[in-house]
DNA sequence: CTGAAAGCGCTTACAG
DNA sequence: CTGAAAGCGCTTACAG
């Protein structure tokens, strides 16, 4: 049971004062002209003692907590918890935890967390935004908390993010499927009013407008989060009709198209030939079906590093002006868009 | 720029002391005898200030953070990430919120993350512990800091402890794979010292012996964590060389499985009919692996919040007996060890 | 070169 | 029913 020692119990086992300890731990010896001699009984003295600073007492003194809040939809979600991860190393390297919570897409949850988090004293956010919660975040801007959106962002907020862009990739996927031969593409997207997804959506309905195929409303379908599952099953069966005949598909992440591909697996619908598909994001189901899947990816360890730089620049520098920053996605075709291997009589 | 304000702010306003304010703001009304009317004015300035406690401030006092530390080897491989989940929520239904760290299957690293958790003087550890970790563990414990093992752990440590029957789940797996009428089955294990490691090769290695099948040297292979990639690659193409003939393979973790999987699909070698597959944990390439993969399935949920459960008790008793939790996989057999498929002459 | 003292925002035993 | 005061473990301006 080997007891914590403190600045005070290091102090008092040499009998010097608790000033001259704190300036050697924390290397300030040379500024507060500390004695060599002094310095070196101290620091032998921690290490006897197996002194390990409590950085409670730090922050309260100090008002900072070296923590940064990462708030995201789902840890457990492969696309979150890569960001994570890129985000604990990025900001381990200038000496920031990251304190995580999980908002399931709701304000209320994400309200909830926040407040927890800055109960906690947490020195800035990394935020991956949940529909409606613009005034929560804008709060802790009043509050004049650090704030970094990352992957969605709410334009009417002058706020740092890190984004790609979201209309084009949307565009550029549906124009590949079109350009390939597909004249029936419709779109599986979530039901939300966040950014980032109308941004895709929009980005699917222009790239058919440009290319004059008149758009119907079934082809575009918003599910619920919380239901997904069914939803993108029952989706999925609706347009496997032979009267709908959607013969090429763009989801809008990957969740909604893990899904949709068990389903599609199961059906025994045939991909490429009768069903183009392109996905957002990432999935080791994208590598294993049976057609490798193509799809949009983020460049998600740039978007984690950035994040973390967005941070720490606007912790070093307050008033300093918004950075927005946009990166493209990378459209990788595999086979589930090779429309060479389209069936033409269908 | 909203302030935020403190027990001392709302004292001030109302022109009253602090202790006042602090009974009410945790609502230790009763048992101070504080009037009703005061609570009243009280709750209402902290209302209307925006009050929010400094849980800094009040840890400092307390000498506890509600705050557990999470080491895990890597928050974006699934199953680690999977596990954060269920802690984040079920250590939230007791005020607890978790600081999570990868250590990369590195003891140094996991060094130096127990050392900064403790630092930030979180209550209790969660630990999926890396390979020669021991001694960090026990500096924990003899720092009277709660440790809770998960996935792995040391059977030289007295120490609670959630885990499940590696060696059952591999014998029963290697012993479904023998009985179909699979003769030279082989293991692909982490190279590490770790006990479920181990656990899970032995279960591997007596089920061939109770089942009369002589082992062979190069039916095992220990691979490094950091260079898996390759190695389970080289390792998938030696195996499936005529002259070795392996036919049957169990995988001792998910990464494993994945990288190898990527092989044998690109290698065009069928599974099950010359390949048979067994893997541990779970993943999205097991549900689209072209021959839907069969399974040692943990049961990360029960796990998880068995983990929470036994932190929390420690906390509460500090000097109960040891708590270990053992639980049972589950195998779940699909096609890719359904060796009715098996090809006879090969 | 060194130390006494104030203060970060709380809690709580104690006095009145 | 309410308040003054000490203290959690640090940091740092100030005095000597």
């Amino acid at each position: 049971m080997k007891k914590k020692s403190s600045l005070k119990d290091i102090a008092a086992y040499l009998g010097v004062s608790t000033t001259l300890v704190s300036y050697v731990i924390n290397n300030k010896e040379k500024e507060a002209g500390v004695s060599k001699e002094m310095a070196r009984k101290i620091r032998q003295a921690a290490k006897q003692l197996n002194y390990q600073p409590n950085l409670i007492a730090k922050s309260l003194k100090s008002g900072r907590t070296n923590t940064i809040g990462l708030v995201v939809a789902d840890i457990s979600n492969p696309f979150f918890s890569a960001i994570a991860r890129i985000i604990e190393d990025e900001a381990g390297k200038y000496g920031y935890a990251a304190i995580f919570g999980s908002n399931d897409e709701s304000a209320e949850k994400s309200a909830t967390l926040i407040n927890v988090l800055q109960s906690r004293q947490v020195d800035a956010f990394i935020i991956a935004a949940a529909e409606k919660s613009e005034e929560q975040i804008q709060g802790l801007q009043a509050a004049n908390i650090p704030v970094v959106l990352i992957d969605r962002y709410f334009p009417s907020l002058d706020i740092d993010r890190v984004f790609i862009d979201n209309y084009q990739a949307a565009y550029k996927a549906t124009q590949h499927l079109i350009r390939s031969g597909r004249t029936r593409v419709a779109m599986l997207a979530y039901d939300t009013g966040l950014y980032h997804m109308e941004e895709r959506v929009k980005g699917y309905r222009d790239a058919l407008r440009d290319h004059n195929l008149s758009f119907r409303k079934t082809w575009l379908r918003w599910i619920g989060y919380r239901q997904a599952k069914n939803e993108a099953r029952q989706t999925m069966s609706d347009w496997l009709k032979p009267s709908v005949g959607i013969d090429a598909v763009l989801f809008a992440t990957n969740t909604l198209a893990v899904e949709s591909l068990k389903y599609i697996a199961a059906s025994g619908v045939r991909v490429p030939e009768r069903l183009a598909i392109i996905a957002f994001d990432e999935s080791e189901a994208y590598d294993f079906f049976y057609s490798p899947v193509s799809s949009i990816r983020q460049p998600i360890e740039e978007m984690g590093k950035a994040a973390v730089r967005l941070v720490i620049e606007r912790l070093g520098q307050p008033d300093k002006p918004t950075s927005a920053v946009g990166m493209d996605a990378l459209l990788v075709l595999r086979e589930s868009s090779d429309c060479s291997l389209m069936k033409k009589n269908d």
